[in-house]
DNA sequence: GGGAATATTCCC
DNA sequence: GGGAATATTCCC
């Protein structure tokens, strides 16, 4: 089964199908040659698949024209859609179209469920996070030192400003409360980037 | 080709052909029935296969054998490894065994293996941790140039604007409003790893 | 022996 | 119509 460009097997055998006589009793072009008709698809199914591809059912023929971007025609009478149990089925694509093989290459298989919104990480990028929050982790240590140190400062100089009246130990004990929660907060995250980093390994 | 249990078609076909005794010619169990045989490789390709598979390849059935964890058997004379054109292959798996057909469901194929560097993340996502981090850093920075001021005016002045109540309040309002707002980002960082995490279950 | 693309099946 | 698992092909 050769095939003159790099177009895909599928797409070769489908334009042989819709091309060759012999089997336009199931399969052809429509009248205006842009779009293709699946005639009788029982005996389409049965009869013409298995001597292309390897199976015999319509279910996964047309899983392969819609992996390929393949639109089934809808057919519109009086505003009511056709249910035909026997009808034709109409297929087209852009670029699908009697006389114009080379159109062919343009045609792009779907590639796997790898969502457009999704992107790999970089081992980079994630070095950066946890950089990021490490550094963050130590400023937050200098801090907390810091505010240790003048705590100490109060016990040692009774006289200085932090002690000398009540609304600045108030005002004292609001920062440390401040900051213990936000230790809090900050464990958890880099609890959190533990877990991410673990899971990145 | 309905099978007992979940296992897999290639698995229950496998098992049949090697039982069957009609096939024994080109596929059957070893002497011990710790593996199994293919005899005449290219009749088996050619006449066996494709009566199970939808393909007349050897090198199709070993790509399957290798998907579900089967190694061959190598054989060795005197020190020289076998190289007969047409000698038999031999595969073994721990879990296929003659006479024990209960082990089949052990037999896990392989999936695709996404690299150990590389994850799945949105970069929204990505992009969301990284400002987040950024901010947390920026604030606390500045948290950092308060306190050290604090501590320096706190030597020069003893009697400074800490000491007195209408200052102190304004003060400590502009430290608890960073606070708050370093306790938000945080939220938002913490919320961010939620997000990630549950994309990892 | 296995990575990766395409093909077929199964299922929502 | 398409997601996802398995199957087949192609290639290193």
């Amino acid at each position: 089964m050769k095939q003159s460009s790099n177009v895909p097997a599928f797409l070769s055998k489908l334009w042989t199908l819709v091309e060759e006589t012999h089997t336009n009793e199931f399969i052809t072009w429509s009248q205006n040659g842009q779009s293709f008709l699946v005639l009788d698809e029982q005996r389409f199914a049965k009869e013409i698949l298995p001597k292309y591809f390897k199976h015999n059912n319509m279910a996964s023929f047309v899983r392969q024209l819609n992996m390929y971007g393949f639109r089934k025609v809808v057919h519109i009478d009086s505003g009511i859609v056709k249910q035909e149990r026997d009808g034709p089925v109409e297929f087209q694509h852009p670029y699908f179209k009697q006389g114009q093989d080379d159109l062919l290459e343009n045609i792009k298989r779907k590639v796997s469920s790898s969502k457009p919104e999704e992107n790999k990480i970089r081992q980079e990028d994630l070095t950066k996070i946890i950089s990021s929050a490490q550094k963050v982790q130590i400023k937050q240590e200098t801090i907390e030192s810091r505010l240790s140190e003048l705590k100490s400062m109060r016990g040692k100089r009774p006289n200085s400003l932090w002690c000398q009246s009540t609304q600045s130990r108030i005002l004292k004990e609001g920062i440390v409360k401040r900051c213990r929660k936000i230790k809090t907060k900050k464990r958890v995250l880099i609890l959190a980037f533990d877990v991410l980093e673990s899971r990145f390994q």
